[in-house]
DNA sequence: GATGGGAATGATACACATTCTCAACCATTA
DNA sequence: TAATGGTTGAGAATGTGTATCATTCCCATC
């Protein structure tokens, strides 16, 4: 997207930068919301979305739009994968070369102007994996 | 995830699935549910929700949890990737060899119990890139 | 230092997709 | 036929995200 040049970096917008660059899971926007909310206990949640939207559109950081209902963003901005927990809907990132030639061969086979691409694999992360075992033993 | 493996042929089932299989889009709930309403007027968008559902964990269909806010559905169950058009919505197959090692990989290089992928394109599709054009020359 | 205009904020209302609840219904079997 | 359990339709409830709008902030100019 990258439209608007320069954003001006009014206190809210660095405080969610900052929180958003400390984790290294994928929160959602209500997540982020409860992390900004900690140093900043005015601020509205209308200004988180308005402000991670703002961003991502900026480039500054990352939109991810997988599985889930939710929204996700992350501060690493580069090509790289992820995977989703079926299970509990935690995502992660995932040791993948990224493949950027992908999309010239979306290109050449569809009449779309390709932007991008994403992949996603889904599975069970480990936490939910051994409380199911559990359940199963009981 | 398939877990259940039958599941009874209800009319509204019949049907949701022939309407789905009829297109080769990949309907949002809301528009199966228009679809299926033409032929059961009085069904309710719950049942078909509750269907959808049912029949992706069936492996009857499959479940599209693309990028957007809406899931959608495909009658369509071998694996084969997707691109969305980031201006209506739309989204439609992509002619790509699928690549089902990708799994593995993913499976060597976390601790998810892996299950399976998706890979998805997003771009301008031709209707909207045309109506950009026309936007731009007027 | 006052001021005026545009951008940003916070509170709230709204829109929309999806899920939940529950009474009525229907098929199947005892 | 009566009982049982899955299924349906209708509407309420939930949750995520967006729009609105009055107020506030920033900052260049006077």
């Amino acid at each position: 997207m990258q439209s608007q040049s320069e954003i001006r970096l009014t206190p809210q917008r660095q405080v969610i930068l900052e929180e958003l660059a400390k984790v290294k899971t994928h929160p959602t926007a209500n997540e982020v919301y409860d992390m900004v909310r900690k140093r900043l206990p005015r601020i509205g949640l209308g200004t988180v979305y308005r402000n991670l939207e703002l961003m991502a559109d900026n480039g500054m950081i990352l939109k991810l739009e997988v599985g889930g209902s939710q929204k996700r963003f992350d501060a690493t901005t580069n090509l790289h994968y992820h995977i989703r927990c079926t299970c509990c809907g935690k995502v992660d990132d995932i040791e993948l070369t990224a493949m950027p030639h992908l999309d010239q061969l979306a290109s050449d086979s569809s009449d779309y102007q390709v932007v991008g691409h994403h992949i996603e694999f889904s599975g069970i992360c480990a936490t939910c994996g051994a409380a199911q075992e559990k359940a199963i033993t009981n």
